[in-house]
DNA sequence: TTTCTTACA
DNA sequence: TGTAAGTA
């Protein structure tokens, strides 16, 4: 399928509930690959706001930029000046609806996270 | 009006 | 992270 780069600023902040600044500071970390058409404007795709999802999930979850970063990696197979992103994805939340607020598509992470929560001490930090 | 960047609280 | 300033 064909992720388009249609979906601005306000639609992505409605969509993920995470501030713009978060969304842009992803961004900064290299967490994200917005397209940018327009005036400099970010433009992104489904696929980028479920990555956007996954990452605010990792966030809240207690992980740093740094760890999200690694497991969520450049998915960038550029070519030269235009790239092709291939992290088309994992799955297909087209014609899903979302009765969750849940919606990762990494199971084993999560499960992998929750075991270790459970073995090891919690912690539910920062924001 | 909305987003963007930079910079400061 | 939030918010202000000055643009585009």
């Amino acid at each position: 399928m064909k992720a388009k780069k249609n979906i601005t600023m306000k639609e992505a902040k409605e969509k993920t509930g995470l501030s713009s600044r978060q969304i842009r500071y992803y961004d900064q970390q290299d967490l994200v690959f917005p397209g940018r058409s327009r005036g400099n404007q970010r433009l992104f795709s489904e696929n980028d706001i479920e990555r956007l999802l996954k990452i605010k999930d990792l966030i809240t979850a207690g992980n740093s930029i740094e760890t999200v970063r690694s497991k969520l990696r450049a998915p960038e197979t550029q070519t030269n000046g235009q790239y092709e992103f291939d992290y088309e994805n994992e799955f297909d939340y087209s014609d899903v609806k979302l009765d969750s607020l849940f919606p990762v598509s990494n199971r084993s992470e999560l499960i992998k996270r929750l075991s270790r929560s459970n073995s090891k001490g919690f912690k539910e930090e920062e924001e």
